[in-house]
DNA sequence: TGTATATCTGAGCATCTGTTCAGATATGCA
DNA sequence: TGCATATCTGAACAGATGCTCAGATATACA
């Protein structure tokens, strides 16, 4: 056990986390990722929103650190990039499941 | 391990469960439930906005079943009503602050 | 009863957010 | 070189979000 009242900065920081978190589509494309590297391409299929739609939210994710990208040819495959936040998903993703 | 493609309805409700906490005042009255339950001009005060936005906020938490309210009086004293969210709390501030 | 205090509520608003659209950039291949 | 494909980018727009404000409700107490 910790925390107390956080200070605004700090606050700010854990919501943005949250933040990345808290849009379906993006959730969408952190379950995909979960199972491995994916293209824009790919992924925009399977979460069934544009390309550019998914660039934008993968531009966001990338400057949290949250996805990494590996440039191959044309194409750009993603990784997640943080062991944390794949907790954190599965840990909400639980919690929606069961109880 | 497990996840895959999410379909839309669980990854709304995963987005709106991550939601709860993408919000700076927010994470600041969780932070404050954390260590005991608070009334909810003590949480306007703690955290520094208008008994009004506190109230708002508190109504949704309440909503998702986030907090709970115990009514003495005039006053109505709130405390976090799910480990789970909890936990999650934990696990991003530890995130933000080591790591 | 009447007044003060604690909380809640809805409307209005300014801001943030996610998407689309058009076009730029970069790479592969004929 | 030229063209097709994959991704990125910025502007614009619609919808969501958080706050303020004014006022409603509920309880305590003189």
């Amino acid at each position: 056990m910790s925390a107390q009242l956080l200070d605004e900065g700090t606050a700010a920081l854990v919501a943005e986390l949250f933040g990345a978190l808290s849009d379906t589509s993006r959730v969408r494309i952190i379950s995909v990722l979960a199972e491995g590297e994916r293209n824009v391409g790919s992924l925009a299929e399977a979460v069934g929103i544009s390309e550019s739609a998914v660039s934008h939210q993968l531009r966001g994710l990338r400057q949290m650190r949250l996805v990494r990208p590996r440039k191959q040819g044309r194409q750009v495959y993603y990784c997640l990039d943080d062991e944390h936040i794949v907790d954190l998903f599965q840990r909400g993703l639980d919690h929606v499941l069961h109880g």
